[in-house]
DNA sequence: CGGTTTTGACCGGCGC
DNA sequence: GCGCCGGTCAAAACCG
């Protein structure tokens, strides 16, 4: 890592006489003596804090590229949403599945039907016994899978218990069942079955609410950063068994945890122009040469559009 | 050993 | 009432 990278750093640790005033006044703010060998140390701060604007501008351009994202796929579920379903039309289908499909049919996303639709789901199934069903938010994920995999899982976040399996009618592939065992009280049941256009889309649907947080949000809060946990279900960018923190977080918390024990004026050679150099080449070295960082970011961008992340419908 | 998966049995709704 | 079907149960097997 080299300072001559930033256009706007001068070579000052060549000059003789004193610094600038704008150095002059970085050297006050970090409460240093003013040395050759400490504006050296000055110039690697300031690019410390351009590439930590550099990363917040990344981290700006991936929640814009995710916004872009959530903004299309809700038109693409409302494009879906207007065109009859296959499903229903082409197959037989009794009339507790009709009623489920056709309350799916007016769902748009999870957020949207959360109330409307399962009152009018509740028209239906009045005299059925079960209040979860009574009560259940039903909604369809397609996930895009691997057609040799026959796991038939999906990474939602949430943690699954299966409790059967069946073959049913209309479908050759195998319908999974799966219970939330995250939280043992939650009501929340999925089925998972292979679309039958397409063997490498994976149907789950979804039945009722979670009454716990998400997963990956009750790490992030209790303190084990697992590194761009941004979103909540059914996005799994993030929270994929890799547990992997990425490089660009790890440079990022420890520049500021390192700013912060500075600033409190411990005896700690942090701010020396040492450990600072050390420190630009550690986050230098973390962002070039490890491999996981490109992958991480590789998959957080791909994995939202393509692999990882369901496609809700309905 | 405790949690999860597998898988056949069972149950209830529905159509005839 | 009977058979079909989807959904669930539960015992055994499996696994870390």
């Amino acid at each position: 890592m080299d300072a001559s990278l930033d256009p706007n750093i001068k070579p000052i640790w060549f000059l003789d006489e004193a610094p600038k005033k704008e150095l002059e006044r970085n050297f006050v703010e970090l409460g240093l003596n003013i040395s050759v060998k400490e504006e050296k140390g000055n110039s690697l701060v300031e690019e410390l804090n351009r590439v930590s604007a550099e990363n917040k501008r990344l981290t700006e351009m991936l929640a814009v590229m995710c916004e872009n994202y959530n903004a299309l796929r809700s038109q693409v579920m409302n494009y879906m949403a207007k065109i009859p379903q296959k499903e229903t039309n082409n197959t037989y289908v009794s009339k507790k599945r009709k009623a489920e499909s056709l309350s799916n049919c007016s769902k748009n996303n999870k957020e949207a039907n959360a109330n409307s639709d399962s009152i009018s789901t509740d028209d239906d199934s009045m005299k059925k016994t079960r209040a979860e069903t009574i009560k259940s938010k039903i909604s369809r994920v397609y996930v895009r899978t691997d057609p040799s995999d026959t796991s038939l899982v999906v990474k939602d976040g949430y943690q699954w218990r299966k409790y059967g399996q069946k073959v049913t009618r209309d479908n050759p592939s195998p319908r999974a069942y799966f219970k939330c065992s995250f939280a043992p009280s939650c009501p929340v049941k999925k089925k998972v079955q292979r679309s039958l256009e397409d063997q490498s889309v994976l149907v789950s649907t979804y039945e009722g609410e979670h009454n716990h947080p998400h997963p990956s949000k009750l790490e992030a809060t209790s303190g084990s950063n697992r590194g761009m946990t941004m979103s909540p279900a059914p996005c799994s960018v993030s929270h994929s068994s890799s547990g992997r923190t990425s490089a660009l977080e790890v440079a990022k918390s420890k520049s500021t945890n390192d700013a912060k024990v500075s600033n409190n004026g411990s005896e700690q050679k942090i701010d020396s122009p040492e450990f600072q150099q050390f420190l630009v080449e550690q986050m230098a070295s973390s962002l070039t040469k490890d491999p996981s960082f490109k992958a991480a970011l590789a998959a957080a961008i791909s994995g939202r559009i393509l692999h990882d992340n369901p496609i809700e419908k309905l």
